[in-house]
DNA sequence: ACGGTGAGGTTGTAGATACAACTATGTGAG
DNA sequence: CTCACATAGTTGTATCTACAACCTCACCGT
């Protein structure tokens, strides 16, 4: 059995659902990332003023919670959406913590870059197929579960 | 129609492939990570080292191609990996570029960690469902291929 | 009261990602 | 041969991600 590094990577790079996830990661991401620009948001970005337009007046550790996001990452990605005026941050009663919310500025940009968002939306689903969409949202609910199960 | 941002986002997570694919590259990297801590490396290395590995010397930019990863992003990636003395560059024919390989380290390394990467994915893969990890497979070789073709 | 424990957030540090701009090296049309 | 253009890589800048360490505050048992 000679050349078992390579041996070995052909194994991994057959069937490693690593590579693939990141892999789709990057290519979806790339893609809303170009469909935004014109509106000066990411993907990532979206994602979180969805979840802060969704659930209203919100904590952040809700949030992290939802989108499996780790605390330290989204506190600083919130610092962004705030410095460019889409949220704000209001009192809670819990002296701990605060509440999130949309600024006016930031429900014209989500209304905005919806349409947008929709038409990218509608060609990655062209591409990768309604079954595997379908797919990719059970496996991560089932992530997500696991996750917010065990710990 | 009161309150058009939250009826937006409803849409937006009820069915939006973006969240979903970045939240579980979250999860799944974290887990790899996780597992690979032990021996310095993370997923993101260890998907660099298959690919060397696999394609024995080669050029970074087919690297790039295959895992549809910005040529600026692979070049740092890169430079860690020499730093940590896995991989090497020798000259190949033509100079406008250089090929990759592992080095005996990087290949020792590479042997220790496979195990490891096998019980991560095996958790994953009992996790996620065998029909969910082949439908990933199945949506990432699609938007790979369009990705490639189109360009 | 009061001291420990845990939850919520921020900051230090480091890696992963990409776009834009740049350099250097091929390649092909004339 | 030479110039235009494409290909390969690097660097500046910015965002996304996470772990570790830390601070603050709530809650609870004694």
């Amino acid at each position: 059995m000679p050349n078992e590094p390579r041996d070995t990577a052909r194994e991994i790079a057959r069937q490693c659902v690593g590579v693939r996830v990141r892999m789709l990661g990057r290519m979806v991401s790339r893609h809303f990332d170009d469909a935004l620009r014109p509106h000066g948001v990411k993907l990532a970005q979206m994602n979180l003023l969805t979840a802060i337009a969704l659930r209203g007046p919100v904590q952040p550790s809700e949030v992290a919670r939802r989108l499996a996001i780790e605390k330290s990452t989204l506190s600083r990605n919130l610092k962004l959406l705030q410095e460019n005026g889409w949220i704000r941050t209001v009192q809670g009663e819990s002296g701990n913590s605060h509440l999130l919310e949309l600024t006016a500025a930031g429900k014209r940009l989500y209304q905005r870059a919806a349409p947008t968002w929709q038409t990218a939306h509608d060609e990655l689903t062209e591409l990768m197929g309604d079954r595997e969409v379908r797919a990719i949202h059970r496996a991560t609910e089932r992530v997500l579960d696991a996750e917010q199960t065990t710990e």
